[in-house]
DNA sequence: CGTATTTTTGAAGCGATTCAATGGACGTGG
DNA sequence: CCACGTCCATTGAATCGCTTCAAAAATACG
């Protein structure tokens, strides 16, 4: 629990646009957490007094149902925040954070962070505008798993996967996230056998390429055309 | 396009907590706009530039899916707000907004808004809470949608409707909108005749009654176990 | 009344789930 | 470096919930 250094805020985008001033003064109000992987910066459920934002290592936010089946709801990439509308609500969180590396979060408690607020304007609208693109993406989600069918919405899934933490490789974009099937599932609303179906359809057709916890893109094209819902082959 | 009378402004959630002085400001930066039923406050993809608080009348909020399927995402009643997130974000309104009903709104532009939000703080704070609620809805919809079985839904959604606009009567608790079966099916991710057999089943069970475009909740706590799964009998 | 809209119902079909069981990959300790 | 145990992935077969299409019935409305 140290303080970190106000120059590493600058990259993230709550504090875009930000003088320096501000970013000293927002700083010096954050506490420093380091998690080794498979610890909790949170627990769905415990009031919700302080929201993270990511500067190292990968978070994975999960939601148990009141039934007991867990989702997945996304993946925290560095420079991300998570937290913020729990927090900011003042609710309990809606879902647990764990980290999946050896992860270091900057947080900041609600009555803080409402100083900092009022203090400083432009991160009130920062704040707004992200957490409004939150409730786009969740929007879009909806639509898609109230309309789509699963290959679909796999597709999609891996699509957006791959934009949020691909990288280039030799063969195709890898997506780089230990991901089981068990994960894609959750994400998809789906099980793990369907999952398994699918891909194995997809290798079939040399469309991607997968393994344990891996999976590469080798066709991101045709992957497209199975989102969009376009003819295969043109 | 007249002025709203600032005293009208104080009932709503997003002004809630500020002065007489802040109310006076913002309500004069309002505009107000009357609809007739059927007519649009605004279309999807349309450029958001402004967003209402709805003061008298009901709008239904409506969204097509590229490949032309329509889904209801929710419907305002006086009050709340709608198209904000999108008119904050600074994108293109995600959805349509439908008066149902003689419809009246007030409507301020984003750059008014960031104005007034950075002279009153507290617009800022309730701004975010409110939108962070809408983040919650939404989540848990997605849970909803991504693990529970279609009769489920449905009994959530007439739950959530009746709380929204639900009126005693001697025989129970009616739903107040308008609500055609493909209305419902469009709000659950369903067909027409998936509801319409969900609902006959519950008309037989005695738990609701239902006729052309009107839902009447005879057994809330039915309704309620069946959309927590509870067993039926006890 | 006649017409349009909304609702219901039947029957067929399919996509996805479920369960059970096998097969493969990885890490660890001997 | 091999052998073992564990976790992860695959596959087949049976089943079911829901959709789809077609058609008729009920209700509202001018």
């Amino acid at each position: 629990m140290s303080r970190p250094m106000p120059e590493r805020l600058a990259v993230f985008d709550l504090f875009a646009g930000l003088d320096a001033a501000a970013m000293d003064d927002i700083a010096a109000a954050a506490v420093e957490r380091r998690l080794d992987a498979g610890e909790m910066f949170f627990l769905q459920s415990e009031r919700a007094e302080r929201f993270f934002v990511l500067v190292d290592g990968r978070v994975r936010l999960t939601q148990v149902t009141p039934d007991g089946q867990q989702v997945v709801v996304r993946f925290i990439m560095p420079g991300e925040g998570f937290g913020l509308v729990a927090v900011l609500a003042g609710n309990v969180y809606p879902l647990s954070a764990e980290a999946m590396d050896p992860a270091v979060g900057y947080g900041w408690d609600g009555p803080t962070f409402k100083t900092l607020m009022a203090r400083h304007p432009e991160l009130a609208t920062r704040s707004l505008s992200l957490v409004a693109q939150r409730v786009h993406e969740f929007q879009a989600r909806n639509r898609e798993l109230s309309t789509e069918r699963v290959e679909r919405r796999i597709a999609r899934t891996l699509l957006r996967l791959t934009n949020q933490s691909g990288t280039r490789q030799s063969d195709g974009v890898r997506i780089d996230l230990p991901l089981t099937r068990q994960d894609v599932a959750e994400m998809t609303g789906t099980t793990v056998y369907t999952v398994s179906r699918v891909l194995a359809g997809w290798h079939e057709a040399g469309i991607i390429d997968a393994g344990r916890k891996r999976i590469v893109i080798r066709q991101p094209h045709s992957l497209v055309a199975i989102a969009e819902d376009l003819p295969p082959a043109r």
